[in-house]
DNA sequence: AACGTAACGGACGGATGCGTCCACTTGCCG
DNA sequence: CGGCAAGTGGACGCATCCGTCCGTTACGTT
């Protein structure tokens, strides 16, 4: 297919992608084209020659993140228990924009000047919205969980990419597992067992009482 | 006290101060020193005579935020309820983080160079400790939450500074209290209730299993 | 009212990133 | 094996930010 660049055209493509993706990945979108070419060991025209502005950088960098991310949502739209498939739709991405700011940053439009995946976005979010309602139906997400609280979830997750990287992984596993244990339907057996001292600091409506 | 200015260069301080807290928390640490001056219209000159560093600028300007920081905490390891405590500390702390994007910047050193706020971290840090602690032994919050995991979730707070301005507050504190409801110590009755198909995808331990 | 000086803003030299142009190199095909 | 077009890296002009210097303004005092 691509076999109409030159042999050595090719290699310095594949080494200026790779070199992106690494850089994006550690550091997000805000490296300079200098940076990458000089990381991939190239001048900087070649870098321009085969991608003209970064926003064609950037979307061919992450052709395999989106992929995944559509494999994500559709795998738990798929999955026969509703309530696992909400769950790994959780963990995966909120992993996925943990391990790669760069992703993250254009996922969430931090640099509309540059990219804007307004497109995948919205195709994505219409399938995590059948996720989250095949959850609720099957009675094991609470209901008032809506998009909107999930597009938060995500912004959430991309704070974690400041998180050291050893032990990153796991980090953002605890914490989507805190998560979903909140996003379980309450037990049926509610209140009860109250604490200490009672009162609320009125600060507006909560899903749930704190006490 | 600060008499000692002129009143016209009093008042451009103040109006150096203004600026910079407006465009640090609307866009973080990155915003320019140029910036700054132009915002509070002011020559470059006049920003440098009386902040000759931006360390110098950010810490004048976060006086307020890490001395609310500092209630926030105290206020948690000072009331009666821990477990209410605990709580407040979540949500106050999460609020202020994402209001202000260039304090959580600062707060968690994302620009090192810049600012190290190291000092305040570990000062609160014990304090965040005790809370965490007396939670716990009050048997509301689960054992399993370490002050990792509270660090965890100042970087996820983070990511919210991105939300739309709006509706940020409202969508910070559902937030605040999905969490909230995953770290509460279970309910006695374990088990139970199981929906779907069963399995985990092996992606390692959890705080509590999905079903 | 006049003066001395604190305070001001514009302008400067240095550094860096940007995207493009160009003379040289090199893979490929006849 | 020789020629040409594709490919390359360095150099250029432009823009911006940096921190500092300096002639001018105007506050506060005598």
């Amino acid at each position: 297919m691509t076999h109409l660049l030159r042999v050595d055209a090719r290699e310095n493509r594949d080494r200026v992608l790779a070199a992106a993706r690494e850089l994006f990945a550690e550091s997000g979108l805000e490296v300079t084209m200098r940076q990458i070419a000089r990381r991939a060991d190239v001048g900087p025209a070649t870098l321009y020659r085969r991608f003209p502005t970064k926003r064609d950088l950037v979307l061919k960098a992450f052709e395999n993140e989106l992929a995944e991310c559509g494999s994500i949502v559709h795998d738990g739209a798929a999955d026969p228990d509703p309530w696992r498939g909400f769950c790994d739709v959780i963990e995966r991405i909120l992993l996925l924009n943990a391990r790669n700011q760069g992703f993250t940053d254009a996922f969430m439009s931090a640099h509309p000047d540059v990219v804007d995946f307004e497109a995948h976005r919205e195709e994505l979010g219409r399938v995590v919205s059948t996720v989250i309602g095949r959850a609720q139906a099957a009675g094991r997400l609470r209901p008032d969980f809506g998009f909107d609280d999930f597009a938060v979830l995500l912004l959430a997750g991309r704070g974690l990419t400041a998180a050291p990287a050893a032990t990153r992984d796991a980090a953002v596993r605890r914490f989507a597992a805190f998560l979903i244990d909140g996003l379980r339907v309450a037990d049926p057996e509610p209140s009860t067992r109250a604490g200490g001292a009672a009162g609320d600091g009125g600060s507006g409506p909560r899903p749930h009482p704190r006490s």
